[in-house]
DNA sequence: CTCCAGGGATGAT
DNA sequence: ATCATCCATGGA
């Protein structure tokens, strides 16, 4: 649930698992009987890029009780917002403008065969995502040819910045919150929207509340039913405070609930419901499995 | 076929 | 501050 909740897009499904990148380590994962089983690399890098340190109960808890935040904590059980590396996430999210995240997904792929370091995991053959210096490299034109579109030149100028040292994405990491924004939204084809992504899912800013479309949507028609003329200052304003202190996780739930259940994907309300599990996986529930 | 997607930059009110 | 328009592409 968490690989496929439209905050990281390189992870693709592979037998009972996925396959993907943690940095520039291959890594298959899967999740069997409360347990997270490996193949490649070391079970702590595991740990932490998956937050499984996080308190998922008590961070549920913080959110509002109502009807609407009810049903995506139930629907959503388990579902953690993972650590991504910063450039990784950062050039990801430049390019989802108004792309729908299977089309993400497949940006994200053509820029990793193109510009990524090959990696063999096992007899599967993987890509790490591409550095900013070599994306830096590369022309418009050739990244036009990746499906970018009018993204190109926003991920090449901002390549340029990154990979020049001009913008330290890392030493960042140090910026309290108001003082990070405004620095992500300064590069270009960084705006609120994507510069909240980058503080939530790459600086574990877990207040940032990414307000897209579907977002947009659930709050206008789910908490301000018949209130037309709803300003965007509003909707700021509520979702910085309404939501608490995990901010950035209920949004998450509520747009993978929303993208999950929608009536207008077809065969939603038939698909088979998520069980519960007994209890979290843990970091101590990590395990290598060499037979994988 | 049509509709719309994890928006941003720019310029006009 | 709020709004209109343009920007490319392909999934559903």
């Amino acid at each position: 649930m968490t690989l496929d909740s439209g905050q990281v897009f390189h992870w693709e499904k592979h037998g009972d698992g996925f396959v993907g990148t943690i940095g520039d380590r291959p890594f298959y994962v899967e999740q069997r009987d409360g347990k997270l089983f490996f193949l490649g690399g070391k079970g702590g890098l595991i740990a932490n890029y998956f937050a499984l340190d996080h308190p998922l109960a008590e961070i549920c808890a913080s959110f509002p009780q109502d009807a609407i935040m009810n049903a995506a904590r139930e629907f959503c059980c388990g579902l953690r917002i993972i650590r991504q590396p910063r450039w990784e996430c950062l050039a990801t999210f430049i390019c989802s403008s108004m792309k729908q995240v299977a089309h993400i997904r497949q940006i994200s792929r053509a820029l990793r065969h193109r510009y990524g370091e090959r990696h063999q995991l096992a007899d599967i053959e993987l890509h790490s995502f591409s550095a900013a210096e070599r994306i830096a490299r590369t022309s418009e034109a050739e990244l036009r040819a990746c499906a970018l579109g009018y993204r190109a030149k926003n991920l090449l100028a901002t390549a340029r910045l990154v990979a020049s040292g001009e913008a330290d994405l890392e030493s960042w990491s140090a910026l309290p919150d108001d003082e990070l924004r405004p620095r992500l939204c300064a590069l270009p084809g960084v705006g609120a929207k994507v510069a909240n992504c980058v503080m939530l899912f790459a600086y574990e800013r877990l207040r940032a509340f990414p307000v897209d479309v579907w977002i947009e949507r659930i709050l206008k028609e789910k908490y301000f039913t018949r209130k037309p003329r709803v300003t965007a200052q509003h909707l700021r304003d509520f979702s910085a405070t309404y939501f608490g202190e995990h901010g950035g996780y209920a949004q998450q739930y509520l747009f993978h609930h929303a993208r999950k259940t929608s009536s207008r994907r077809r065969g939603a309300a038939a698909r088979p419901r998520w069980r519960r599990p007994r209890r979290f996986v843990s970091a101590s529930d990590v395990r290598y499995d060499s037979r994988l």
